[in-house]
DNA sequence: TATGAATGAGGATTCATTCAT
DNA sequence: CATGAATGAATCCTCATTCAT
């Protein structure tokens, strides 16, 4: 078990790496749809040869959970402090939400993707099985502290799958010009918000 | 009159090829994720050559739209029952919903595939714009009967996100079999239709 | 040897659809550049179904230099009118050879395309062989006029050389505008025809 | 200098296999016309993976371009030579580019391609660019040596356009066999050149 | 005779991944 | 450990031509 300080440099070298490469990959995200940024594009934008990136994640596959993992991070983050924040409301919690996935486009697009095609690696299933139970529990304690009798584990489940509903169904919106779409999204997450509040309130024991 | 009979049989035949594409398409999906279905594949899957599909459609945009397109209609179609089934409820709208999408799995993915990745070609489009707007007239229409007084539009709206986004967000739950999965799909359709029922009811007039 | 009236008028009908063929075709070379224009598209512009057209023309190489030849034709009978003219200058000829090539870019494309890559088909050898023939005699007795003593034959030759290459060399002539390029041309032209009034004055005789 | 050895090893190698993918291309062209030379043909003749070939050229045109740059190079060459020569008459120089271009025909036939058809990418317009610039100021040079007073610009047009010609227009007289015709492009490039003669003693100065 | 249908062959380009150094 | 090199497998789409009716 010695060893350690040694071995915990390498792994710091190696975490650093490894960072090196998935914020290149999310600059890449910020300027194209995900499915178009390869491999090469990683290592050309990071800096890091195309052959050594695979030292760091066995396949594409796992650096894009990787990344999705950091935005998963990143909303949570906000979520907190809604959460932490005694006078926020539903619609605060779920605007929260949608903003960022509205700004942050990719991630919500990998979110999906992976949620409608799948997953190969099983490690991939792991996480991405762990970010939704951890955002499923966010929502779950704030309802909790707005009425801490019912339970609202399935008010969280249809919570976040409304939220996810608005992004998908209306983030491409035909016709539209992203403002208006934008508007339009935030007008059914404030109506979604209501309802939701309300059937909190009541504590829906099922 | 002249000669119809002839250019109808022709049309049919036409329609037919058209058919056997579109099915081999559809078989294709179920067993794949949509955007690897190739051009390809789906020429072997029908039996007609690859250049021959060209001759049906455009491109594959217009093919995989076309598919699409039937699975709307056979949606809109068992909606419809239900709409006009004065004893049904807004579960029931949203049950029928739900477990065609579940059922007919790779309709529910061509549709995110294009609310994901959008559509090029201008037909397309259009095509898809009317899909979108009959199922929205379709849940405000029936909204519309359980409450006549108040304005639906925006609460159709919502209605549509969530669905989508229970089929979405639960459809590949990790680490759940299949018949889990979709017990829990039909229970949060529940609770979301309890909602919805409400707020029709009050009649929302946002 | 009998049977001459109706022949006819299958011969009759039988040009008139090639005309309607090449006829679209040339409408199509308009439009954009020869080879890419398909046998479907001349069908398409022409009325007449894609296989028929392969009763009047055996390929499309058949096809194209029958287009070829039209353009000839018209070329031809321009430089008839110089020719006749008594005081037309060999720069009037130049001018007026070069002129219609800017102008009906697609007959000169196709007439470097058959000189560069060949052609297969030994009626088209021939057709291609007239064509220059024609242009080279008619080159020939306008010099022949103008100074009739001396042999054109190999001044000819150089000046219709000499005219493709310019219309070759400057055509697309890189980072100028498709005025300066047609001036620069026009200009080239210009110089040409001095030398070549000089040579045919001194009745070249080699 | 560090690491330069190794460096100069890795460019040089690179260079090699672009040599490879280069000579391979030149052996096509000899063998089928120019726009039916295909990558894969490239990649079979150079024994290098189709793929790999991408990773030293970055699309077919530049490949081609590069092609046409080496035989530029080496024509250029041959002029200097000339060029150099106190001796040299017009018709060396002449005789010079065209014999040249009779015994490397693909180095013609790319040089004309470009010019009908034109070119997308924008680092091989200037490639372009730069060959035909280079070239008439060798002309250009030359005949400013013969006659110091006079501006020759538009003469080095003039001739460039005109060496040309005799090419295009007679590489493949028909009817004849290749030696008759080398004569005869021998023979149009004499008359040329006795034309330019005199242009360039009477210091033309349009 | 006219034509709708069908298709084989081909074309440029992309990309995740492996491997030898 | 890092990486340059290499590539097999795909992908969408086009087109001249043939053939059965």
């Amino acid at each position: 078990m010695k060893q350690t300080p040694f071995a915990k440099l390498k792994e710091k070298e190696r975490k650093a790496r490894q960072n090196l490469i998935v914020n290149a990959a999310e600059r890449l995200f910020s300027a194209k749809p995900f499915p178009k940024v390869s491999m090469r594009d990683i290592a050309d934008e990071s800096g890091i040869s195309l052959s050594s990136i695979y030292r760091y994640f066995p396949d594409q596959e796992s650096l894009f959970i990787e990344a999705l993992t950091r935005g998963a991070n990143k909303i949570q983050t906000r979520l907190d402090k809604v959460i932490k924040d005694k006078g926020a409301t539903v619609e605060d919690l779920a605007a929260t939400f949608v903003s960022f996935l509205i700004e942050n486009d990719p991630y919500f697009r990998m979110m999906t993707h992976f949620m409608l095609d799948g997953v190969l690696n099983t490690a991939s299933v792991e996480k991405l099985n762990r970010i939704e139970r951890v955002l499923l529990n966010q929502f779950n304690a704030f309802f909790s502290r707005l009425n801490p009798e019912g339970s609202h584990r399935l008010t969280a489940h249809a919570f976040f799958a409304a939220l996810n509903g608005i992004l998908i169904t209306y983030r491409n919106y035909p016709g539209r010009d992203i403002e208006d779409v934008h508007k339009h999204m935030k007008q059914l997450v404030s109506v979604m918000a209501s309802m939701f509040s309300l059937t909190i309130a009541s504590g829906n024991t099922r």
